[in-house]
DNA sequence: AGTTAGCACTCTTCCGCCTAGAGTGCTAAT
DNA sequence: ATTAGCACTCTAGGCGGAAGAGTGCTAACT
């Protein structure tokens, strides 16, 4: 690849392929502000694909490019599209105008994101690398019931009912509260229970749950994947041999799934693109995804992305991503910052 | 439809359809054990499509049961099938391995009956009709910002960051919370404020945003829908124009039309069938929903129900989800009776 | 040497045509 | 009332030919 030529060409013949969908001839490019003829354009052509950044469907359709192609495209010769301002306050304005919640923060992203790449996105909760307790309630709700309320350090709450062997009156449940709060208040799962301690089995009871919650917690390296806009993935991905896209649809859907997904393709620091059959799924072979972590970097953070079809508009789809992580990362940084 | 022969033709009809998806012709239809010949079995047919019962593709295919046919199929001919003993010990026991938690039910009974039935599922949280406080929490997170957790009767957690104006130190902090539980638990929305009481500025703010979020609460009829099972919709409608599937999705995929989708769904008690065209929706006009609604009557409940193609195992998909409903019943009583 | 016009060639797509097969509806016989 | 027989209808699928798109090659041009 050395000739700017080809470069240019290879540009033009993504961009087209990208809005069109259709095989890019000769003729299209020539028409397009470089001043040759067709058949120099064939011969270029001819020599990218040799090196690989080109493929022809077959004898007589022009060229699309490879994922090579593509990879090459996105390194050296996209030019990026920003949002527009508007579009940028937009955003902003819409983020600030919703319940001051992680969880709705997440939803909006998604949703957002996927609107405006018609593609599917997924966004991560914002999960501490450690959870540490902040405090710790019990609320009584029948004589053998208790809810176990645990407020976590970055605004997270978790609840989980406790049924118990015996009553425990109202006056123990508060007492309990208080003296496993003063206990544990601010440690991580493994620095409770305090062994110099002497726990009542209902005391016990809440401290196991409390640990083992907490445990659960920080194995998960992302939580709570939002997916939004699998819609769009039946319109817009033309290799519609629908047992594909069920299966790729089957992907997205199990949270399991995503939580596999997203660390394979998460490996190194900062934004990350991986081209059709650079995924390590066989079935993701014809999508791309786009996805970067965001928040505070050691201490609280997720993961936020699209997948699409590796036909995707990438000028504006990385920037896109790399923009909404930057709004979530603001966010995360005012509350937990 | 007097004779007992046209029913069993009818029946045989729509049994076979279902699991074959192919029209089903008279010879078919005659090799079933009703023994006469096929002529005969033409002869009811035509009378069965008069009345509205079948269909016919076309002149030289067989025939396809109408929304008709299905709705009398599922009114007076179909034999429940329920699920084995076996089937129904082994999802008991997947509701008791997993967390007391409303929500891990609500996802359970969602991927159980997806996978039972391969189609999509419907499960909203259970919700109490109205919502009566339980418990106020604050909890100081920075000078400035203190995250409301509100525990409800029904064992539901609800939390939201208020950001402050002016700093409130942690013993103001638990004097409000104690003064404002004194005050409201127990309480519907519209029992606070109450009138009587003088309020800091930070208690207003913390009352404002207790009724507001307790006020949302109420409003919606049915909470958080869990959909699982979009990928069945892929691989089994038939109609694959894939237009239609992602008007679907797209109306399964965000919440609020599922909100809208249910109530006009549940009108009467019990379980709903709606077949086809009786969809008020134009787009779910190939499609059935068996939905119903489970809980303590006039307290607590929610929807649970399967959407599919109207071509669906009514005899299998009725019992199921009438089965579901029961043990989420049974769950929501244990918690909340 | 790089570029280009010209042209034959290849391959897909689309259309119409045809045939095989399935299933019907009718008629006449039982 | 039932049924065998049969002509009829309609679809699905295979075949062939024409149109169109785009290539690759060659020979001429700058």
């Amino acid at each position: 690849m050395v000739s700017e030529r080809k470069e240019r060409i290879l540009r033009i013949i993504v961009d087209e392929y990208v809005s069109k969908g259709v095989p890019v001839g000769s003729g299209t490019i020539a028409g397009r502000g470089l001043g040759v003829s067709p058949a120099t354009v064939r011969n270029e052509m001819y020599e990218l694909e040799e090196q690989g950044y080109l493929t022809q469907p077959h004898t007589s359709a022009g060229r699309i490019p490879s994922d090579k192609g593509y990879r090459h495209y996105v390194q050296a010769l996209m030019a990026a599209v920003q949002p527009s301002a508007v579009e940028q306050r937009l955003i902003c304005h819409q983020f600030h105008q919703v319940e001051r919640e992680a969880e709705e923060w997440t939803r909006l992203a998604a949703a957002i994101l996927s609107r405006m790449l018609n593609s599917v996105a997924i966004v991560t909760l914002p999960k501490p690398s450690e959870s540490r307790l902040q405090r710790l309630e019990l609320v009584s709700l029948q004589e053998l019931l208790v809810l176990l309320v645990l407020i976590l350090r970055e605004a997270k709450v978790k609840h989980q009912l406790l049924a118990l062997d015996e009553a425990v009156s109202e006056d123990e449940l508060s007492s309990c509260a208080r003296r496993l709060n003063a206990a544990y208040v601010g440690l991580m799962p493994s620095g409770f229970p305090v062994s110099s301690m002497e726990l009542t089995p209902f005391e016990e009871q809440v401290t196991k749950a409390t640990a083992q919650i907490m445990q659960a917690e920080d194995q998960e390296e992302y939580e709570e994947p939002q997916v939004d806009g699998l819609r769009h993935i039946l319109s817009q991905l033309e290799f519609a041999s629908s047992k594909k896209v069920a299966d790729i649809v089957a992907l997205l859907e199990q949270r399991s799934l995503v939580k596999m997904l997203l660390p394979q393709v998460l490996t190194g620091e900062g934004l990350q693109v991986v081209i059709g059959g650079e995924n390590r799924y066989e079935v993701m072979h014809e999508c791309s995804v786009i996805v970067t972590r965001y928040g505070i970097p050691g201490e609280v953070g997720g993961a936020i992305g699209v997948v699409g079809p590796t036909r995707m508009q990438y000028d504006r789809a990385i920037p896109a991503v790399s923009f909404l992580s930057e709004v979530m990362s603001d966010l995360v940084n005012e509350v937990y910052g």
